[in-house]
DNA sequence: GTTCCGCATGAATCGATAG
DNA sequence: ACTATCGATTCATGCGGAA
């Protein structure tokens, strides 16, 4: 079985299943890994439709080529949601984390997407679903973060909390995080700019033609500043309608995506092209 | 050993371990369960510092008892967030999840309370923590859930969008794409009000008097409109501030709270006589 | 160049009905 | 009893064209 292979000037598309394309990149040659896997028995057209119950056995051999094409000091981003079956949110997530370590991986973080525009609907037992997922994971405890690439201007709130803390606010707060707090508060006096949390608020696009987009441009491009360095390379194994790339394209990053279905791939190599005609005319 | 109460008006306080006053409660005579249970830390042997690793088997017995005082159509809001252990987030959430399942208790939602204030700090592989899980188990599929009472105003969109219906917006308007989600514009006409998604915004308080709050006074004033309706019972196994209470009483609900901390059960019993005569006066 | 406004779109889920 | 398909429900956003 041949490999299609489209090479670009900062990266690569392969069409066809990550299984099988994952082997043939060396170790450790990706610095970030971001990607929003097909979630279970969701885009049956485009994918398989994988079954929740075979969900994390489907995974866990791709994680595991993942983890050795990972640099060392590099960090995995799995946006994923779990969706509801018979009433109950299915459990298939949280198995996958807890195999994830099992398999070695670092369960670092998880950030949280808050989608300001979720999907409409109504439910006797449940309310509309605005958050999904972004899991963390890295290989080791040491990892390359530059959170100055991700700052976000301070807003007045900042002052308010900070001039209100009492005792017990600073008692409760040693008791979960277990570090100085004093000195912490001190850092941000005469800032216009703060770090920002691990909940991320971002609209979905809905109007692009003729392709969707698992989550905004903006997703990937948050992720690519904070965990990698121009010139870096950022992989997405199920790359859909290339999003990620564009994103580690625009932020002068290097990339690798695989897609398995035909027409997103023709589709992310025309969008790649485009820009990258755009991108030279420009310089 | 005996164990202190204080009856009130509306509701019931005990003093002492809720793994020994929850089997004095009989079946099924509680509709709502709202409770921040200590968190995990590895540092504290008492309640209130319960090692990570040790977690889900110190919760699971009175998890049980939960399960026997809940009636069949309530519902249970359990608050918690994993902290951090030596550079990965811990896994005893997700254990624990998995356990209450096996259990016998449904899993149906996960709801996020997005803390729009948190506390400041800074980490060289983390950012701020801006969320914590309030996972809703269930004993039944069918729940008593009151939707209406929750419902928030329309975004400012719709003033605009409503003005002018054009034909499509009076038959049904098929989506294009092959989500198979098509709208009725016509339908919004004169709505005001929207129902809100699994995303709570809510600041957490910091200008309680004396004491500390797990979570703001909305936080459970929300699940109670949600599940509950006047005169049913509301139970919270670790009362500590004694919020939970405080809702249910303003919103004309019973309330049972156990608190184990002496100083934390005298501060509750205070609090809540106060509002009472308050709550008599104004009457 | 800005602002305004119309509008299709979206990782959804449940309950009923049919095979 | 268990699975597959179908209809009904719902809301905020960014895009693109117009003013």
């Amino acid at each position: 079985m041949t490999t299609k292979k489209t090479e670009l000037a900062r990266g690569e598309l392969y069409e066809g299943d990550c299984r099988r394309i994952l082997p043939s990149l060396p170790d450790e040659s990706v610095h970030l890994i971001v990607t929003s896997p097909p979630y279970a028995d969701r885009r049956r057209r485009s994918y398989g439709g994988i079954h929740p119950d075979e969900y994390v056995e489907w995974f866990l051999p791709i994680a595991e080529e993942l983890r050795r094409v990972l640099n060392e000091r590099g960090s995995f981003i799995l946006n994923i949601k779990e969706l509801a079956v018979n009433g109950e949110r299915h459990t298939y997530v949280l198995e996958l984390i807890l195999a994830l370590r099992r398999q070695g991986w670092l369960w670092t973080e998880e950030y949280c997407w808050h989608k300001k525009n979720c999907y409409p609907g109504k439910w006797p037992n449940r309310f509309r679903d605005a958050w999904e997922r972004c899991l963390h994971f890295t290989k080791r405890r040491q990892f390359n973060m530059y959170q100055e690439e991700v700052m976000v201007p301070v807003g007045d709130w900042a002052d308010r909390r900070l001039g209100k803390l009492t005792e017990t606010d600073r008692v409760r707060d040693e008791s979960r995080s277990d570090s100085g707090f004093g000195k912490r508060v001190a850092n941000w006096v005469g800032r216009d700019k703060v770090y920002p949390t691990n909940v991320l608020h971002m609209a979905t696009e809905c109007t692009n033609k003729g392709h969707s987009a698992a989550f905004p441009l903006e997703l990937p491009s948050w992720f690519i500043r904070l965990f990698t360095r121009s010139d870096d390379t950022v992989l997405d194994p199920f790359l859909g309608s290339g999003t990620t790339a564009q994103a580690a394209k625009q932020l002068d990053r290097r990339f690798i995506g695989i897609e398995q279905n035909e027409e997103y791939y023709k589709l992310c190599v025309e969008r790649l092209k485009d820009d990258e005609q755009l991108h030279l005319k420009i310089r």
